[in-house]
DNA sequence: TGTTTGACAGACTAGTTGGTTTGTTATTAA
DNA sequence: TTAATAACAAACCAACTAGTCTGTCAAACA
């Protein structure tokens, strides 16, 4: 019975490609781009050679389609859709910190950020890797300015902070932080250095006279 | 003529060690741990095989020996050393900052902070260079935490700031501005959150009443 | 219903990579 | 001066790795 379902488990070939597309992802966070293995790749979803090189052509085209497939949409639903949606610039960030602190597993706390990581490992290594990685972060830093620039328009943001240099500066600042946390064991750097950037944050509101 | 300088220079185990952890030392800079090639170092050393294992058992030796031998005294030189040195930390450390922008070339501009670079890469990956790793970060903490304390006992900084949560926040953000260069071709990042770091060093000092 | 084609399976290959082994030469201690 | 040993040179090897090639089978299409 339920013969058409099973049906479309046998071949698939969107869901197939997709497949490929989440356990690389999974696989280059762990390990980096250049720890990635085809091999582990195609054992993790129990494919093929034939299966991979039919739709990708290489392991670069597969590390492209992951930043642009999975990699981008990562950070637009953590990041850039939520700061659009900010009505309070400084008291949304700063819950949105607190949240990211209860929310943060021991897991993710050592494998870092997606975007981040890629961009230490790629940046100097390959243009093509560079470019589609630059293009994310500059999303992120207009949806923050704008964000930051919205608060100074509806008088809940100092008028005298530069909303792209702030943007740059906490966006840097954050993921320093996330960086502090990979080498260590537990989340400690994490509350630490997250008090202090509340502090900014803080600093940032219009004094209230 | 000048036969024993010569003769030093036809075998001299310690400078080979060392031209191997120096060239090693560049190679993980640029390509990382997982990007390092054994021939590699070689090529560019002019050495072979032989003198390689001579010397190291295996390429994870030769990784510990650069953390050991070469990333730590360059982390205490370039960080370490000056902070223990400060007599004013705000004064010196927003100087310190300029300098920064002032010296940093494009190079290292875009190959970013060896010590951060091999931490991203190499914490979830290994725990015998994670130890190692953690080790330094926790000496540049110490050091800027009681440059900071110093600072509050003689009244240049204020007494309400958590030293150690502040220099882990400062050494964080640096990182992260650090990093976010390597994916940019110039310095832009670099001055537009330095300007924020900057107020956050001012916010740091005593209120003159 | 036969045929074409897309979606794979899996053996194979060429190049790379860390590491080994054997041999050689400079240095040092006796 | 000589024997021992440290410091290499370089050919060699086994495991790995991205990518190829040939073949198979299911699904859509005529």
């Amino acid at each position: 019975m339920n013969a058409t379902v099973e049906k479309t488990a046998v071949r698939n070939a969107d869901a197939t490609r997709q497949k490929i597309l989440d356990v690389a992802f999974e696989e280059i966070l762990l390990k980096g781009y250049q720890g990635l293995r085809v091999d582990g790749v195609l054992k993790k979803t129990a494919l093929t050679k034939g299966a991979f090189y039919h739709h990708f052509s290489s392991k670069k085209e597969l590390g492209h389609a992951v930043i642009d497939e999975v990699l981008k949409p990562w950070i637009e639903n953590r990041w850039i859709y939520p700061l659009k949606a900010m009505q309070h610039p400084i008291d949304d960030l700063i819950r949105m910190l607190e949240d990211a602190r209860d929310e943060i597993t021991a897991k993710e706390l050592h494998t870092g950020c997606p975007l981040n990581n890629l961009t230490q490992e790629m940046s100097p290594l390959d243009e093509s890797f560079r470019t589609r990685i630059v293009n994310i972060w500059e999303l992120w830093h207009e949806a923050l300015r704008e964000t930051l620039e919205r608060g100074q328009k509806v008088g809940l943001v100092k008028k005298s902070i530069r909303p792209k240099n702030v943007a740059r500066f906490l966006v840097a600042s954050m993921e320093g932080i996330i960086g502090q946390c990979k080498c260590y064991m537990n989340d400690q750097a994490f509350f630490e250095a997250g008090e202090c950037l509340q502090d900014y944050l803080e600093s940032l509101r219009v004094e209230k006279s």
